[in-house]
DNA sequence: TTGAAAGCGCTAACAA
DNA sequence: TTGTTAGCGCTTTCAA
C-alpha cells in the first residue's frame, strides 16, 4: 500500500502539468474542458485523495465568519451553549490556518435578516472574501440574504433546524417530532407518579405546553407530536393539553402564576429554552412563597441546556429537559464547513443529525462543557 | 498576528541549525545538553507551536493498533458500538498518514491479558514499532502488559473506565455513580406509574439489579449509588433491592424466569450490555407465552446501546437505557491518541469525559450510527 | 554532537 | 489555456 496517488502521478499519466491538475481538481476555471474531463477521470480511476496537510501548508488562510445572536438577555439560554461549542471548535481550527471571525449581533432571531444584510453589505464594501459562513435561518428574508451569499461563492452552514435553502453546505438537525413525543412521555412519567387517586378524578387534569412563537414551522410539529403521544399512551381518561405560545416574559409568568394559584396543572412542558427558564423561575418562586402547597407543584419538562438549570434540578422544580445537542451542533457545523472548504468534496445539503438527549438531575453535569468537567488531567 | 514562529526562527535566534532545533524539540537525543536547554528556552519564550501539517507531510506513517474483543457472541452488545466509533475515526485518520491496524481478538474481557501478551510478543519478534495502542484494561495482568508497552515507547489509550495505569495517554470515562443513580431514578418512574395501590401494599415490592461480575470495581459503585438513590427518593416504604451478579447467560435467564413465574418484581435494572439483552429477551418471551399476565410485566432499565434493543423498545419491554457513549468513546480516544503522537504535547493521563445519556423509545434512533441516519444528503 | 540539504505534496505566482 | 517553478515548515538522511 504505502505510497498514495499524488497530483504529480495524475499529471504524468494524463500528460499534463501539476498546475492543470490542481486547477481541474478545484473548481476548474482556467482549464480546457477537454483536459479537465480527462484529469477528473484519471483522478477518479486512480482513487486520488488530496493530502490535506500538504494543501494546508501552502494555502492562504480560510476566512470563516460566524454570525449569530449575542448570547445575552433572552437569547442567552439557547445561544450561550451554541457559542460555546463554536468557540471550542474555532480554537481547534486556528491551528489549521483558518481565521474564524465570530460576530455576536444584537439582532435577535426575529429580525435576524438585518444582521445578514449588514454583513453582506459590509463585506462587499470592504471587498473582503468570506469563504464560509455559519449562521441561522428562520424566515424568508434571511433565506434571501443567504442565497445571495451562496451565489457570491460563500459556503454556508446552518446550526439549526430551519428553512430548506438551495446550495447550503450543511445544517445541523434533530427530529422535532421526537422531541415532542419524548417531552410528553416524560411529563406522563413524572405526573402519573405524583397524582393521588383523588386528584386524578378531580377534573383538573391539565398539562400545559408553552411553545415557541406560532409562525415557526417547528412549533406545530412539536405540539402535534406531543398531542399524539398523549392520546396514544394515556389509555384511559387523558388529561387535556393546553397550549400557550411564548410571547413575552411577563405574560408567560403572569399566566402561569394565576394557574398555580387557582388551578395547578398536572405538568408543564416548555418547548423553548427561554420559556424553560421563565417557567422554572416562576414555579420555584411560587412554592417558596407558598410552601404549604408544595404537594401541588407540577413537574416541569424543559428544553435545551443552560447553566441556570442546575438550581432548578437541585430544588426539584425541573425534572427533565429535552436537549437537542446545540453544543455539538455548532461544533459539527463549523468542522464540516471547514472540511468542505479544505477538501475536494463539494457536496451540498449534508444534514448533520444531532442526538436527542434526555437530561435529568443526575446526568446534567456530564453535559456541561465546563473545563472543570472536560479533559481533566489526572496524576 | 499572521506569521507564526517556526523552527527556522528558533534556529536563527539561538544561532544553530533547524536540525538541532528539531532534535531538541523531540526527545532530544543527539543534542548537547547545553544547546538543548537554550533551544527549549527559546521555544518556550517565543511560544513556538509545531505546525502539524508540515510535520505530517514528511514524517513516516504513524502506526496505531486497536486491540479489542471481537464484537461477537456475548461481546457483541458492548463492543459492536465501540468498534463502529473507532472505524469511523480510523477512516478519518487514514487521510492523515496514520496506519490503523484493527485487531479483533477472540479473547473476551475476562482473559484479555492473553491478547495483550500475544500482541506484545509478536510485535517484538517482527521488530515492528507500535506508536500507539488503543485497548481496554480491566484486571492486573492486563495492566502489567500495558505497562510494558508504555515502557517500550508505545502511547496507550483506554476506551473504558478502568484501572489507573501510570503513563497512560488518555482514557474515556463516564461517572458510574451517576449511572447507578439514574438507573434507579428511571426504575422508580416506570414502576411507580404502574403499580396499583393494592400492588403497592402487597409485600412483593422488589427491584432486581443484575450487575457485572463482582471483581470489577465499577460493579460496587453502581450498586452503591443505586441503593442510595432508592433510599433517598422513595420516601416511604422503599422496595427492597435484590442484586444478582451476571454470571452466565443460562443462570441469569433461569433465575429471572422463575421470578416472573412466582414473584414478579417491580422493576429490573441491568448494569451491563449483555445482561440487558438476556433480560429483555427473557421477559419478552415470558409475556408472549403468558399474555394474560402482561399487567405484571416489570419495566426494564438497561445499559448501553445496541441494535437488538430496538425490538424491545417497540414492544414495551425495555423502557430506558443508560448509555455511556461508547460510540464516541472510541472515536475520542483514537483521535486524542493521534493528536498526542503528532503534536509536541506529551501530557499524560487525560480523562475524556463522555456524556451519560438516557435513551428511551423516542430518541433511540437519533443515537444510531447508521449511515441511514447520519450525514444524509438532501436535494 | 552538529549542520547542510533534499525533499514531502501541494499552492500560487509568473511566464509562455 | 497551459506549464514552470519557488516555496510552505518540517523531517530525515548524510556528511562533517
Amino acid at each position: 500500500m504505502g505510497s498514495r496517488v499524488t497530483i504529480k502521478d495524475i499529471a504524468r499519466s494524463t500528460g499534463t502539468s501539476v498546475a492543470s491538475v490542481h486547477r481541474a481538481l478545484h473548481g476548474g476555471s482556467g482549464v480546457g474542458e477537454d483536459l479537465r474531463r480527462r484529469i477528473l477521470e484519471e483522478a477518479q480511476r486512480s482513487h486520488y485523495q488530496i493530502d490535506e496537510s500538504a494543501s494546508l501548508l501552502r494555502r492562504s488562510m480560510i476566512q470563516i465568519t460566524v454570525l449569530l445572536p449575542k448570547p445575552e438577555k433572552n437569547e442567552r439560554f439557547y445561544y450561550g451553549g451554541l457559542w460555546q461549542g463554536i468557540t471550542r471548535e474555532a480554537a481547534r481550527l486556528q491551528k489549521a490556518k483558518a481565521r474564524i471571525r465570530m460576530i455576536g449581533t444584537d439582532y435577535g432571531v426575529d429580525q435576524f435578516s438585518h444582521a445578514l444584510e449588514k454583513l453582506y453589505d459590509e463585506s462587499a464594501m470592504m471587498n473582503e472574501k468570506i469563504d464560509g459562513l455559519v449562521t441561522i435561518c428562520d424566515d424568508e428574508e434571511s433565506a434571501a440574504w443567504i442565497t445571495r451569499f451562496i451565489r457570491r461563492g460563500t459556503a454556508v452552514a446552518l446550526v439549526d433546524r430551519s428553512l430548506p435553502i438551495n446550495g447550503i453546505t450543511c445544517c445541523a438537525e434533530v427530529s422535532v417530532e421526537d422531541m415532542g413525543k419524548t417531552a410528553m412521555e416524560l411529563a406522563g412519567l413524572y405526573s402519573r407518579g405524583k397524582g393521588t387517586p383523588k386528584d386524578i378524578r378531580d377534573g383538573r387534569r391539565k398539562i400545559i405546553l408553552i411553545n415557541s412563537s406560532r409562525h415557526r414551522s417547528s412549533t406545530k410539529v412539536f405540539s402535534g407530536a406531543a398531542r399524539k403521544r398523549l392520546q396514544e399512551e394515556w389509555h384511559a381518561d387523558p388529561p387535556s393539553l393546553v397550549e400557550y405560545h411564548e410571547t413575552e416574559e411577563a405574560r408567560v409568568r403572569a399566566n402561569l402564576r394565576s394557574m398555580l394559584q387557582d388551578d395547578p396543572p398536572e405538568a408543564v412542558i416548555s418547548a423553548s429554552a427561554r420559556a424553560t427558564f421563565w417557567v422554572c423561575d416562576e414555579i420555584a418562586r411560587f412554592y417558596r412563597e407558598n410552601p404549604g402547597r408544595i404537594r401541588e407543584r407540577p413537574p416541569v419538562i424543559g428544553t435545551d441546556l443552560f447553566p441556570e438549570q442546575e438550581e432548578f434540578f437541585e430544588d426539584g422544580t425541573l425534572k427533565a429537559v429535552i436537549y437537542q445537542s446545540h453544543l455539538t451542533s455548532g461544533e459539527h457545523c463549523l468542522s464540516h464547513l471547514f472540511d468542505h472548504l479544505v477538501g475536494l468534496d463539494r457536496s451540498c445539503g449534508t444534514i448533520l443529525h444531532q442526538p436527542l438527549c434526555i437530561i435529568m438531575k443526575d446526568n446534567y453535569r456530564s453535559f456541561l462543557p465546563d473545563d472543570l468537567q472536560k479533559n481533566k488531567v489526572i496524576s
